[in-house]
DNA sequence: ATTATCTATAGATCTATAGATAATGC
DNA sequence: ATTATCTATAGATCTATAGATAATGC
């Protein structure tokens, strides 16, 4: 029954990788470590050996789940060098992103329930939005410093409550004026910058 | 152990009132049918001759929040008729705000965990939501209608997006810098309104 | 007679632990 | 010898139902 330490630590990866997609969908409370084991090929039996508690893998989930989610957003920055502020919305602000559930922004899809989980996983979740933060920063006229920190808060803002907004009602017409006026609105926010130095010096 | 019928009708009422902050306390699968009864000093037994089932009253309690949440934004307004929008976000994008999860907006408490959710549950959020874009539609000049109406999309996803943000993470300054950066962007918009048409017409 | 609430319980599930097993790592 | 995983289980909790009780409503 035993496995190679490589193979141990593999195991440990993937069950994390699984939590970050089902809790996602399911929320911390809506699924359990029976599922989330058989997810990654393995029973519960083994959980704690790998883990201190179902907590503990909820803040190593949430932080992982973050990290992909930022580095899709350098990716798709990356790809679109001239606009990637636009390439970021482009995704995040699409009606295939509010469908994704799973593999979607972990702040939309556990944003609620991390309000009421203990500092570890909000740990997680900060250190994902602080990334978060640095990359908008950098694409919303970087001079300004202060500024442009507050226009990006603003930003993100506006993006995170436009999708947990579009999953929280039935009307699919609704849900992608949502989509679309936050689009429109960030896309505003971002020109005015470029344009106008704005009050602050 | 029978009660009259009003007294009855009162329980019904005062465990949806007891639900609608629970829920938003702990979400919806952080607190159990015992607990949630026991709050309205009833016993667990008594619940089945009053609901349909635990996600019956969900939708119930998500409605009655959501129906307070728009009364507490029209009370606010009615108190600063020249300033409505400006003390709306007083209240909402305030650290008081971010602190009473019980109280505060259903939206932001339990937005992530609405999306898992059946069509009854995302009703009462739909309901809530489009009371919120009548008001803030009505406070940001009246006369362009399709414009009016994405700007308030945008506004609340601001608003929303931000009380999210600023109870995800650990750090008091950056939790309220979310806040803040916030209420600045939407007073900005808002005010743009005002000054300039804008492109439409 | 009806029924709102109570106690009690069924049956499933939850987190966490214990002990067995079998392969690794020394 | 150590240990990653397995099966099994403890003890608590979950939703939902059944039957008893006692007061209402006719």
């Amino acid at each position: 029954m035993r496995v190679s330490r490589i193979q141990a630590e593999q195991n440990r990866q993937t069950v994390i990788d699984v939590a970050s997609r089902l809790f996602r969908e399911h929320g911390f409370d809506g699924i359990g470590l029976k599922d989330l084991m058989k997810g990654a090929g393995l029973t519960q039996g083994a959980f704690y050996k790998q883990f201190a508690s179902k907590e503990d893998l909820e803040a190593l989930a949430s932080r992982r789940a973050l990290e992909h989610a930022s580095r899709r957003w350098s990716d798709a920055a990356a790809k679109n060098p001239k606009d990637p502020l636009g390439a970021v919305i482009a995704f995040y602000l699409s009606a295939g992103h509010r469908e994704e559930r799973m593999d979607g922004c972990p702040v939309v899809a556990l944003g609620s329930d991390a309000a009421r989980q203990g500092s570890d996983v909000k740990a997680s979740f900060e250190a994902g939005i602080r990334q978060y933060l640095e990359l908008l920063g950098g694409w919303l006229g970087d001079a300004h410093g202060e500024d442009s920190r507050d226009k990006a808060m603003a930003v993100l803002s506006t993006m995170v409550g436009a999708v947990v907004l579009s999953r929280a009602v039935n009307d699919e017409r609704l849900s992608k004026q949502f989509l679309q006026a936050a689009a429109e609105s960030v896309r505003t926010a971002s020109r005015t910058m470029d344009v106008q130095p704005g009050p602050h010096q």
